[in-house]
DNA sequence: CTGGATTTTCAATAATCCGTGAAAGAAGGC
DNA sequence: GCCTTCTTTCACGGATTATTGAAAATCCAG
């Protein structure tokens, strides 16, 4: 519906260079570093292979800086590698789909970050409510205990205060778990899940 | 139904120190400074008012850190200040409910990081495609255009890469918005709506 | 195998972020 | 008002993280 006006070659790059930028930030926004979300960007928007050399001289960065990114990206899933023939250098793809893209983003993140965190807070949980049916010598280990105690604090811990800590944990452990099954279900689903589940939800809450 | 075992003060307080340090971890990963996540985790965790003095001395960090994470976490609405009768000191209490947190969390990160990423990606839509209706005044500036154009690089851009520049901008533009929207709408929700939501998402997807 | 082209590694350096503590500022009691 | 108590600010320095660049490793054609 838009008409087309000409643009010079210059604001077109200007304009993918904003682009870059403003990826980068929200990047580091997140957990992820900005030169990698630079890079992501780059292919992205320029919808062409790349090699390592390009990367270099359109973000200015070195030779190890691209290599580097280049490679954390391919860990990722979110870019794939091409070979050109009678080029023998490599060159880089950007996953096209942007809900591809965020799905594969979510799932490392997912597990990264978020599986870690469950398995402490399952350990703490068990640390201060131990079932009965627990097996006698299990490993169950606090923090180390060799340091000596110190003469004080040593009123006992009432129930009530074991039950509260256990609640709190309880709570956090809820959050976390709906967190992870969300983010799993949206990651094994197929296509424009994400979509699919927003416009759902529009209609329920 | 678990038996509460007796344990120690000193383990007790072991496992709420696991706990800030695995809470302070999380938060590192995602935007949240780690100590800023770890005061809301100790005062989550011991469910009682503290002063600055407390959380100083608990987590052995500098007076002037402790007064910022304070403040910063007050500002995000995660802790509120509470005054004991006949004590000057200022005391704070975590936002008890998890899932008001986790709304708390997520409002200020859509505000601070989506919003203004929608704004540029917007910018950057309509840079390079504008629309007929477009007033003519308008002030639709690219980057400043003050330097010298360089000699080269003067081919004229094609308007295939025009409409794909501007495809990319917009599948992205799609997806930071389905984002922004899924995360207003939960925001918006009372009580347990990303419970709700992973419910109703379960049967769905 | 060799030589040149390309990529990867990594120690040194640079940039950035984070925490400190002293000093200044506010809030109350008297 | 003035002193005490508590809080906030901010320049500095320390710690962490990112980036560089050159050397080492890899790869392939001939």
């Amino acid at each position: 519906m838009g008409r087309h006006e000409t643009i010079s070659r210059r604001q077109l790059v200007q304009v993918q260079d904003r682009f870059i930028a403003a990826w980068g930030q929200m990047g580091a926004a997140w957990g992820v570093s900005r030169t990698m979300a630079e890079v992501y960007a780059l292919l992205y928007i320029t919808a062409q292979p790349l090699n390592t050399d390009d990367v270099m001289d359109r973000l200015r960065i070195s030779r190890g800086n691209a290599s580097m990114s280049l490679r954390a990206l391919a860990e990722w899933g979110l870019v794939s590698r091409a070979h050109k023939r009678g080029d023998r250098k490599e060159y880089f793809i950007a996953e096209q789909d942007v809900w591809a893209l965020s799905r594969k983003v979510m799932r490392e993140r997912l597990r990264r970050e978020v599986l870690p965190l469950l398995a402490t807070l399952h350990e703490l949980r068990d640390a201060t409510d131990n079932r009965t049916e627990q097996p006698a010598g299990a490993p169950l280990r606090l923090a180390s205990d060799d340091e000596p105690a110190p003469a004080d604090a040593r009123k006992p811990v009432t129930a009530a205060e074991v039950r509260q800590l256990n609640d709190r944990i309880d709570s956090l452990l809820e959050l976390v778990q709906t967190v992870d099954r969300l983010g799993e279900r949206f990651v094994g689903s197929d296509g424009k899940g994400l979509r699919l589940a927003a416009n759902m939800l529009s209609k329920i809450i």
